[in-house]
DNA sequence: TGAATAGTGTCTTTCAGACAATATGCC
DNA sequence: GGCATATTGTCTGAAAGACACTATTCA
């Protein structure tokens, strides 16, 4: 390999305004657990490219938008819901992923309580739905391809993380909790086993309410507690 | 929060063209062990803003130019290298963390072997310098908070994967390798139990070759092994 | 009293961590 | 033989994992 066509910060120009840049985009992968299953929120593309197929939801932004709050302000409008668990995921820039022009996209995902939503609520901007990420069709763009890498995201952190509490309710029962560990790891967990580990790593505590939910014996409702921990030393 | 003020991607413009973009710059945090200590390739900014202070190799990109080879090419002129750990750090875009105007920076950080890198054969368009990450000074931008995330990045890493591969020559004693998880981790580890777990890994596989390092008993020389390994499933 | 889910304890195995003596090559 | 680093094994405590029965409520 030669070293004749490198970059060089000396011979670019001095001036912002006289840069060829690229466009960004932000795009929000919102997912919730619903009917057992790890989902994702999208939305039909209304328009070419990828008319019909189903998206990320995400926009353009422009040269003076803060990140973090564009991604925000997708998220409220596809769910019409603030103060969620968000993080930014990974940039992807693949010269030839968007049949228009060149376009770089920030990519966020966030994690919405089951009950926390009304997709009918939400301003009808377009309206989402959630996809069960095991059964995607083919989707816009590289769509895909990011689905896969958060899943990957949430699969490491839910082992090192409390990422667990922002897809539960605040008081939960811990058959709940152990559920978002066995469907988003695609496994089945010991109940005692399960408790034990928990209760141990002090991260949640019991609240003096129960959950009625049937002929069966009512159910403790735990919480997440709120200083902040370290699971791992 | 009201509603009123949010980004739409109905009302963006349709073409790519007419959007106010920001700048985007690749920033490449070149990494490596000199003298027992996590060091990081720094250089001198030739110019305002921050003139004279110490600051992370990178570039503007223009519309074109792909992400990853964008990095390489700013890390082979930095160490006259090719083919070595890289990794997408996070994208940092902070509406005023340039005087200029908005630049969004997408970092990577590169991992190198201590004794690959000749930064007197490397091309001198900028010369970098080794500076330990736990003395940086007063870096341009906010570089000192990629610096600080990138360090965290790596010594979760250090725990889960086998990054230290990077950063080691192909061959290389067990005292070696267990310096590099001492000096990154600031910790001391007892000898026994450490070649104990690498061993039990199987990661690390023994040379026919030793090492004379002086007056005293040589050393076996280990190489990672090839094949993909997962060192926690 | 039967159905349905909640809640609980023991044993075994594995792994992390503390700890010190012998081996080998060079001078 | 002295020096410097390399190499090796045991014990203990903690945590993970396998495993099954009792408790409570409602219909």
């Amino acid at each position: 390999m030669n070293n004749t066509k490198i970059l060089s910060t000396e011979t670019l120009p001095r001036n912002l305004e006289e840069l060829q840049k690229p466009a960004i985009s932000i795009q929000v992968l919102i997912f919730s657990i619903k009917n057992n299953e790890l989902t994702v929120a999208l939305i039909k593309r209304p328009r070419e490219p990828f008319l019909n197929f189903w998206s990320i939801p995400g926009d353009m932004i422009e040269e003076k938008d803060p990140l973090e709050a564009a991604a925000r302000s997708i998220l409220f409008r596809k769910t019409g819901i603030h103060d969620v668990y968000l993080e930014q995921l990974y940039t992807f820039g693949d010269v030839n992923r968007d049949p228009r022009g060149r376009v770089i996209t920030i990519a966020y995902f966030a994690l919405i309580p089951h009950d926390s939503i009304d997709l009918a609520k939400a301003p009808p901007t377009l309206k989402a739905s959630w996809i069960n990420v095991d059964s995607l069709p083919t989707l816009a763009f590289d769509h895909n391809k990011i689905i896969r890498y958060a899943v990957e995201r949430i699969k490491a952190k839910l082992l090192y993380s409390d990422i667990a509490k922002s897809l539960l309710p605040e008081k939960f029962r811990l058959t709940q909790l152990q559920k978002v560990y066995e469907v988003i790891l695609k496994t089945s967990l010991d109940k005692r086993n399960f408790r034990k580990k928990m209760l141990s790593l002090n991260i949640i505590e019991p609240t003096d309410d129960t959950y009625v939910g049937g002929s069966h014996r009512p159910a403790r409702l735990f919480r997440f507690c709120t200083k902040e921990i370290v699971i791992f030393e």
